[in-house]
DNA sequence: CCATCATACTTGTCCGGCAAGTTGGTCGCG
DNA sequence: CGCGACCAACTTGCCGGACAAGTATGATGG
């Protein structure tokens, strides 16, 4: 990734560089963040000024402020006005369900405990807006997800897709938006590729078929009442049984 | 170093425009994201030259081309060498929640149609398992609220901390990460800059301290019912009054 | 009608410069 | 000697011009 030795130092003889592929404002941010990321840069140092930058990489004082304002936008940067540019903590920016993961048990609980909230709204929501077609959609996902049972199939991603079209028939759009933003702590993020990286043991769910059914049913009668408060039980079950299976330990 | 003799159209005379608190750059990048998020410049559209948004904005074009910097690495524009720059499609962002906008009142509505799922069972878990710094916090940031009432002040911002001091006390990271996600939906990206701008009216709530001392009493008491029970009369309150907003219009 | 080319337009980068804010040291004065 | 005022250096914020390179469009010639 690195042959650009030549350095060319005649005033306008090379104001592009040779292509890359990319922007060098592009490049230069990515590896300033690198470096953050990395920790070469820690939270509270300063950066090098910006024609320190601008040569240490062989640029100009121009790339080098709007890498630098992008870091800014991220909110990984704090500049200051004849000071310098310094490195913000890293919680203040992290990425929101950055770290959702099925392998932590405890992630998985805090998820659903989210999840309850978040999709009981959703159900209420679903059996008092849904259209024909999204009640047919939850209608097929639920009938996908007895396939998968009946199959010896893993139900994990046909039950985020029932779920997901639930959140769709909310008739809002932040639903579905979260739903997607928590998917990897429903299903694998992993593909489960080959050997079967078991994942949190997904303590099976022997109501599940009769749980979902509860909740399809609450909003094919448009209850909504009954549709919250299915979606509620069946989400506090699966929080009832990882909280046990974290009590009694994974190995058991 | 005399080169205040008119100061009108000299080259050099002023690099420096009259402070307005915010970084021209930041201003700008604020201003299109906005114009993006309200529509105005759709997907697809594409943007004026860069020749051409510096004159309109009356900066160079050194502005504007880290302001384009900024949209672009948040994923809205896509800028192409010798073509220009174009509005990205909205659920091309990898960032859910990327629209939220305190303009479009129906924007404001669908989050708070998901806040009222999400933070019931925040306050429901804080009532549970809130320390005692952090009910000390929630106070606090009531308090703050009822002097912002007080001084006449707003009290977005305010509100905003004191709903995510709560989420905070539920003890899960998720509460307060969602909170984080949905905080330019509630308070104004741009800061207000100063004269017109209004944003969407915020209908003023008179019985918003005591709503919020029944949620913040019932936490103190670490009755979770009460506290989601308070908590989803509180936003549906605002939900009531925003969507009265929307038939009656904004322009009343 | 179509291929080709000239040209205008746009973005990407570089350069030098000035204004304004901050810091640290020096100097003068009590 | 102590201390405040002042000044010089450094840093960021912004400006304007220039050139290289990519793209699109219309003119031109066959």
């Amino acid at each position: 990734m690195d042959e650009d030795t030549e350095a060319a130092a005649s005033p306008f003889s090379m104001p592009d560089p040779p292509r890359d592929g990319r922007h060098r404002v592009t490049q230069l941010a990515d590896r300033l963040r690198e470096q953050i990321l990395q920790a070469e840069l820690k939270p509270g140092d300063r950066l090098p000024s910006e024609v320190g930058l601008a040569e240490a990489h062989s640029v100009s004082r121009t790339v080098v402020r709007e890498a630098i304002a992008i870091l800014r936008s991220e909110g990984r940067l704090d500049v200051r006005r004849g000071v310098g540019a310094f490195v913000c903590e890293p919680n203040a920016i992290a990425a929101p369900f950055a770290d959702l993961s099925l392998e932590r048990i405890s992630s998985v609980i805090e998820l659903i405990e989210l999840r309850i909230g978040v999709e009981s709204q959703a159900a209420s929501l679903a059996a008092a807006r849904r259209s024909p077609e999204q009640l047919e959609a939850i209608l097929a996902a639920h009938s996908e997800v007895g396939r998968c049972i009946r199959d010896g199939q893993s139900t994990r991603m046909t039950d985020y897709t029932l779920h997901l079209r639930i959140a769709e028939a909310a008739q809002n759009r932040r639903f579905p938006e979260l739903m997607t933003l928590v998917k990897i702590g429903m299903v694998s993020s992993v593909p489960v590729t080959d050997r079967d990286r078991q994942n949190a043991p997904m303590p099976a769910n022997e109501n599940l078929q009769s749980e979902h059914a509860a909740i399809v049913n609450a909003i094919l009668l448009s209850d909504s009442d009954k549709a919250a408060t299915a979606m509620r039980t069946h989400l506090e079950g699966s929080l009832r049984r990882y909280k046990e299976l974290l009590v009694n330990g994974v190995s058991g």
